[in-house]
DNA sequence: ACAGCAGAGCGTCAACGAGT
DNA sequence: ACTCGTTGACGCTCTGCTGT
């Protein structure tokens, strides 16, 4: 979806905008729903906690896998090493101080048992996100998503489009010229929106849950309620007798 | 079949608090 | 001071329902 800009804070107008500060003064104060909601669980057995997020070991994307030993090496052809591991993860070591910029070929090395050939593997200078990739066997695509001040690599399917988690940082690039430097906000952004979509998400997520169990909570409490409505009129019956 | 509506879900922005 | 995660607000799209 096409990226769609907010009017309201150009058109709003003062009421509108008093309103909106309040409540967002109100709101902002409310501790996040994991909060509330371990709080909740805490005070009340039955109600389910929000798990905290999970580590590597649950939360693995199926397209990145976790450290591993090393299964296979690449060596570029600016003589930089890429270590694949079993499970997938990526290793760059850099005997230069170059940074990727300028390869065009990955010879593929087994690790194991010294090929017979070496394999080229291909590599693509720059997608269309602006992150550089290379092909590696196994249908998965290395992907360099320099994000931050240092260039990143990842493993994905070719077909992903969205990174899946940061592997592994290298040697800094170097970003020198206007359009690179360009190039690297669009990439800070693009990561900025990547991770806030997926936190929306989240908290969209939290929030239902800790709707329903406020929901549940609120079930409880009336079966509760008139439970207690009830043996409060059998008390009384009993207190005062009708006197006929 | 079509238009109109309501509700759910999503992406983005902005503000804030916590951590470093 | 800066970064990062969280979340309310807003606008948009999609989908299912209902009335004509």
């Amino acid at each position: 979806m096409v990226a769609t800009i907010a009017e309201t804070d150009e058109s709003a107008e003062s009421e509108g905008v008093i309103d909106s500060h309040k409540r967002r003064e109100i709101l902002s104060r409310r501790p996040s729903y994991r909060k509330i909601l371990n709080e909740l669980s805490s005070d009340v057995p039955g109600i389910p906690k929000i798990e905290e997020e999970k580590s590597e070991e649950e939360g693995t994307p199926p397209n990145i896998a976790a450290m591993a030993v090393p299964t296979s090496i690449y060596q570029t052809s600016t003589g930089q090493y890429i270590a694949i591991a079993q499970g997938g993860t990526i290793q760059i070591s850099n005997p230069g101080s170059d940074g990727v910029q300028g390869l065009q070929a990955l010879t593929m090395t087994d690790s194991g048992a010294p090929p017979p050939g070496a394999t080229i593997v291909q590599y693509v200078a720059q997608s269309a996100d602006g992150t550089q990739q290379f092909f590696v066997p196994g249908s998965q695509v290395v992907v360099q998503a320099a994000t931050g001040d240092m260039p990143t690599y990842q493993i994905r399917a070719p077909t992903t489009a969205l990174p899946q988690g940061v592997v592994m940082a290298a040697s800094p690039g170097s970003l020198h010229s206007p359009q690179q430097l360009a190039e690297e906000a669009t990439r800070k952004r693009e990561l900025r929106l990547m991770k806030n979509r997926e936190a929306a998400k989240e908290c969209r997520r939290r929030k239902k849950e800790y709707v329903k169990c406020l929901e549940s909570r609120v079930a409880v409490l009336e079966v509760q309620n008139k439970k207690l409505i009830e043996e409060l009129e059998t008390l009384k019956d009993i207190c005062s007798p009708k006197t006929d």
